[in-house]
DNA sequence: TATGAGTTTTAGGCTAACCTAAATTTTTTG
DNA sequence: CAAAAAATTTAGGTTAGCCTAAAACTCATA
């Protein structure tokens, strides 16, 4: 619904959160506090530079970390979920090294062997030996 | 010290943990009324099964995600802050794929000719191409 | 344009996890 | 073995992040 109005209302946000309304007014006041936001009572709310800058890193965060659970096999949902608890307390040069491997992963020509490897060996606890 | 004499003071905790003693204290009496351990006022505590059970469990999530880290190329210290900040959030299944993932990569015979070419993509940007 | 449905905010409350200051207990030592 | 030092606990306070119930506001429409 969001999608389709152009902007959140708070109930939106409260339910796509899954907490009640007066917390997410709360988090707004407090976000507007801290300057990632002007909130105006009743009327609606913008993101500041900061707040969008924010915005996009916890998004990369989230982005990075979901894939890459996935490379490593884990279920989609499963993924998502845990990029979520994981996003916000990891260590920034962690991240970039998170974010190293995707790209590893993801751009590089040759389709990599050992991931099918390591697939066969989660599957049956055998290694795959070529020599 | 805790290694020297083969108990934890109170103290002790409190100055690895980086708290102050009374939020230990506080969160042994939590401990004891969950079942975790069996507390006696100013005389010491003692794990359960339970507490022991549990932990284990975090003991071993803590290692396989630091160890995890490492082989991705995260610095020691940063491994193991970060380890300290997911091990209690994590899926079960996402913990069991780490492991697995881990497993696959210390205990095969051959090595793991990815992980240098992973190392050289991060440190240069460009991909080893063997064909 | 007044009203009622729906939305948002306020008011007040809870718990976890910390804190400091002061009281209590244990341990050390002169 | 008593007094001082150290450790531990209690008492009381804070903040973040949630909650419910009630008040305030907006807006469509009758």
């Amino acid at each position: 619904m969001i999608e389709e109005k152009g902007y959140a209302r708070t109930v939106d946000i409260s339910s796509r959160l899954n907490i009640q309304p007066p917390s997410v007014t709360e988090m707004i006041q407090r976000m507007d506090e801290g300057g990632y936001l002007i909130y105006e009572k009743y009327r609606g709310l913008k993101l500041t530079r900061k707040g969008k800058d924010l915005a996009k890193e916890v998004c990369e965060r989230h982005k990075t970390l979901a894939t890459f659970l996935k490379i490593l096999g884990v279920e989609e949902e499963i993924a998502e979920v845990d990029a979520c608890k994981i996003e916000h307390n990891v260590n920034s040069k962690t991240m970039a090294r998170l974010t190293k491997f995707v790209e590893f992963v993801q751009n590089s020509n040759h389709n990599h062997l050992w991931i099918e490897h390591f697939e066969h060996y989660a599957l049956t606890g055998e290694f795959i030996c070529e020599d």
